[in-house]
DNA sequence: TCTGAAAAATTTCAACT
DNA sequence: AGTTGAAATTTTTCAGA
């Protein structure tokens, strides 16, 4: 039998690999029961809440709160807590949805392309998609100026990018990650 | 027991408030200067650093971070704080990419519509952009026929909807909701 | 508005049910 | 697993510059 591994730092990494791990990769079910699908709802909504108030809608006390948190962060279950910030603070950036077109003919380059996709800081979201457009990506920029600037270098750097059709967002109705956990296991 | 503790309760809500209004909304400007733009771009990665962690990174005191967070919380900069949650530990919901089309004569419907994809919780994230396709929603789902019936039911709630495209999302390459924050005021 | 220290609250941990 | 209670850490408050 082989030696338990340094805990705690082991499971982190093992949660950040598998987050971007493509989708289809077999991440073995983590069994919730409903106290931790209950939390995860809770967290999603507001992270910054006190283990006591946590307890208080679940029905436990704060230190199994607070255990069963921790493990759900070493599992990789819970990813990251992050600030929300409102983007109309901080310069008004536009936001665009972007849809991109890909040449199939060169696989070798999908896998540039998706990392020039998630190393700019302007790009927020990339999704790979069904459909003639491959990618569907959520782009801030603090003018047209910056995105037209960024598109064409993306156009210039992947050739295997064949066309692209922007849509200007005029409306963010509504933005967020929550997954929404029901109570039992599907 | 301890009684509640004087979280700002008034200014979350304030916050949520700011965040969900149209976006033509006139929100004054903040003025934020670098060290509130530091910070921005440090919580966006990990809101759960310690004040001292995240002083260190600055250069100022965990004191005077502290209070510039709580100030950027009040003043609805930072709208919340949320645990991020990996899909496929959960049940591995499937995402969609949703584009709706719709009918533009009876614009008393589209408050409706605005407010049925903003109830819905399986409904992440709502654009409402420039184009023939009015509302790019990002859905998530336990299944497709899950997703199914909840197409059907905005069909048939909202006929103001003409039709909608769907893209099944094969990957997640890249989610999140972080703004870059230039170090000057733009 | 910052720093630094005191006060208050929260989280962590050990022992036990 | 959960609970309780004490220790350690973090956050909040406040005086002084």
């Amino acid at each position: 039998m082989v030696k338990a591994p340094p805990r705690a730092t082991a499971a982190i990494l093992a949660g950040a690999m598998r987050f971007f791990r493509a989708p289809h990769y077999d991440k073995p079910d983590m069994d919730l029961d409903r106290f931790d699908r209950l939390l995860l709802n809770l967290v999603q909504q507001d992270s910054m809440q006190t283990a006591e108030q946590l307890a208080e809608h679940v029905g436990l006390s704060p230190s199994a709160i607070q255990r069963r948190l921790k493990r759900m962060r070493e599992q990789g279950v819970i990813v990251r807590d992050v600030a929300v910030v409102d983007p109309r603070a901080v310069g008004r950036p536009t936001f665009f949805v972007v849809s991109l077109e890909i040449e199939r003919e060169r696989p070798e380059l999908l896998a540039q392309l998706r990392e020039w996709l998630t190393k700019r800081a302007e790009i927020q979201q990339v999704f790979y998609v069904t459909g003639q457009n491959d990618f569907v990506l959520i782009v801030t920029a603090p003018d047209t100026e910056a995105f037209d600037a960024m598109m064409s270098q993306l156009m210039q750097e992947n050739p295997n990018v064949h066309r692209f059709t922007t849509n200007v967002v005029l409306g963010l109705v509504k933005q967020g990650l929550t997954i929404p956990i029901p109570p039992a296991n599907a």
